[in-house]
DNA sequence: TAGCCGTGGAG
DNA sequence: TCTCCAAGGCT
């Protein structure tokens, strides 16, 4: 286990060695300048933020010029870069700055973190680059390095597993030095202990990382748990005159866009009368289960989205023996095909 | 607390 | 093509 003290040391010299230096958010102490960076890099890759800080400071020199340009303005400037909520927060925090703090950035994390669109880590952030001041940050790299080098399991937006990342985070933050060894956490998680193939052998933190010791590096930091598909569930309606079946030709758009498939109701409309069902399945998508009840019936309806207007029709000989032929040649899904061997 | 916000890159 | 998620914060 780590000593605080050897973990600084490890990462402030691999700082001085290795750590991106020359961004263009680095080299200042402008509060402004820092702000607007960590503000822009919220979810935002480096590379991506770049031209946009670059035109956005060109634009903006300082805060009193941000503060009275127009919303229009700002927002324009912004087009692109995504999560628009951080613009405005943007404009109305430097609004805040120039009227309330007479247009002097404020200098205490916790003051920091009152502005809109500023959070805990963000606030961390400016105050170590800006201020010097030892506070700690957690952004998604420094998450991932902790997670891994102190097996830290389970998925960082439960809180319980975020609360033990701050704390360790907390407790790794040195007193002397935070900003190098801030910059340094980042670095390592953007560029060492990447998500997928980490550079290990690279790492000055390897010695005693614990998912590299126990080789569950792929499972840390922990995913966000998936929820259960949302499940649809519709009446296919299989309707057979003269040894013939019924099938329609899907909207070019959606699931089996432009393929051939019974006629679909969903099961909150009223089943036909005198149907009879038949076994049914669950087809699972990516994004949801699709519960599919076919059922016999004596007649179609002409309802609805059973507009023979809107759809083609197609009479196939199912009980034929070129139905594989033919299913082949017009595209049918395969729970289709099933049904149809299922019926012959 | 869980959903939402946006766009782009990586695998 | 599709998933996963990136220098998170707000509601």
């Amino acid at each position: 286990m780590w000593q605080a003290t050897e973990f600084q040391n490890k990462v402030i010299a691999y700082y001085r060695q290795h750590g991106r230096k020359h961004l263009p958010w680095q080299g200042t102490k402008d509060p402004y300048q820092i702000w607007l960076s960590e503000i822009m890099l919220q979810q935002t890759q480096v590379t991506t933020v770049i031209p946009y800080y670059e035109s956005f400071l060109n634009k903006f020199p300082t805060i009193n010029h941000l503060a009275k340009a127009s919303s229009d303005e700002v927002m324009h400037l912004w087009s692109g870069l995504g999560y628009y909520s951080r613009a405005r927060n943007l404009h109305k925090a430097a609004k805040m700055v120039a009227e309330t703090y007479d247009g002097k950035f404020p200098q205490t994390q916790e003051a920091i973190e009152t502005l809109p669109g500023v959070g805990r880590s963000t606030a961390g952030a400016i105050a170590a680059f800006a201020f010097d001041q030892p506070s700690a940050i957690l952004d998604g790299n420094v998450k991932r390095v902790l997670a891994r080098c102190y097996g830290i399991e389970g998925w960082a937006g439960k809180s319980s597993v975020l609360k033990t990342l701050w704390q360790r985070a907390e407790e790794n933050t040195p007193n002397h030095h935070t900003a190098e060894y801030n910059q340094a956490m980042m670095d390592l998680g953007a560029v060492v202990c990447t998500r997928s193939k980490p550079k290990c052998e690279q790492c000055p933190l390897s010695e005693h990382c614990y998912a590299l010791k126990h080789d569950t590096i792929t499972q840390l930091p922990g995913k966000k748990p998936k929820k259960a598909r949302p499940k649809r569930s519709v009446y296919w309606l299989i309707y057979l005159e003269n040894q013939q079946v019924v099938l329609h030709k899907r909207p070019p758009s959606g699931i089996w866009g432009g393929l051939w498939c019974f006629p679909e109701i969903d099961q909150s409309e009223q089943a036909p009368a005198d149907a009879q069902k038949l076994s049914s399945f669950v087809h699972k998508f990516s994004h949801y289960d699709l519960e599919v009840q076919p059922l016999l019936v004596k007649k179609l309806p002409n309802t609805g989205i059973m507009e023979p207007n809107e759809f083609d029709s197609f009479a196939l000989n199912f009980l034929q023996k070129n139905t594989q032929q033919k299913t082949a040649e017009i595209g049918l899904p395969t729970p289709v095909s099933k049904v149809l061997d299922s019926l012959s």
